[in-house]
DNA sequence: TAGAATCAGTTGGAGTACAAAGTAATAATG
DNA sequence: CATTATTACTTTGTACTCCAACTGATTCTA
């Protein structure tokens, strides 16, 4: 029980440090999300693009996500196992995977509550735009650059 | 070849989304970490405060890195297993597992090149004092809300 | 048109992360 | 002092992520 006194880190790694424990709050929120509601982050994220655009393949949804394929792979495979969508190749090119959303998978999307998209909702809400596009900026400066 | 013409997310998605690239960037940096020094962004961060703080707990360390015991278990028993550090449970609490760095850790300590810690130090490089902090408060505000 | 190159998606392996449940050691309580 | 509670860490199970290698379908080319 001894109460952890705190250090003192470089700035890099002070920096490192938040981002990888906002990192971890993310994923963890995104992990009650499936117990809560029924999916995770980037399962409900999956969903809304798959509901936004009817008919997209696997391979576009993985770009959109920003996701290595076989990444979506798995996050197709859950939310296909719990009936969210449905996954066709009967297209003229028989290797694309056609994925639609079921209205199972519709009535998931309607409740926002206990979502991260709503956290980070009230979170930009207290910035002021101009502090959003400089937080903006440096996400995609950083993401670039590593 | 169809490419991808850009979409038009809302701004909370758009949001949202650039965390969770900039989350996988990370990830994947890491990931090349591995081959490239032989340890990944965890693995060399908590080889860096066990280097600090010799005699340091794997408890404490889990705090420190505001991880769960059970992942640092894993990330100390891949460091033990290529010989970077050790691990011994010989205080007078015999739960406690005392973690200390060997010289071969202390050698993939000193060459920085390749690193994330590199990448958000050119990264914050960029940025005016000003900047930096309110991304830092951003960061902060978010890990916070969720 | 047969063979080669490319493309779409999956599989297997490693690493990170969590929670829940388990083990062992220490501390607290009656 | 024996029982109970707490603490420290590990194990198990699920999910996400990458890469490398694979299968199957389509396109290109000689």
């Amino acid at each position: 029980m001894t109460s952890d006194p705190p250090i003192e880190l470089g700035t890099e790694l002070e920096f490192l440090s938040r981002l990888w424990t906002l990192d971890h709050a993310l994923q963890k929120r995104s992990k009650k999300m499936l117990t809560t509601i029924g999916v995770t982050g980037p399962q409900r994220l999956a969903l809304r693009l798959i509901g936004r655009f009817p008919g997209l393949t696997a391979g576009r949804l993985a770009r959109l996500l920003h996701l290595h394929p076989s990444t979506v792979t798995g996050v197709m495979q859950r939310l296909a196992e719990r009936g969210l969508i449905v996954r066709r190749n009967d297209g003229p090119d028989r290797r694309r995977l056609l994925l639609q959303i079921t209205s199972k998978g519709a009535a998931v999307l309607a409740d926002k509550t206990g979502t991260i998209e709503e956290a980070v909702h009230e979170s930009l809400r207290a910035l002021t735009s101009v502090e959003t596009t400089a937080v903006f900026n440096t996400l995609d400066l950083l993401a670039r650059r590593l």
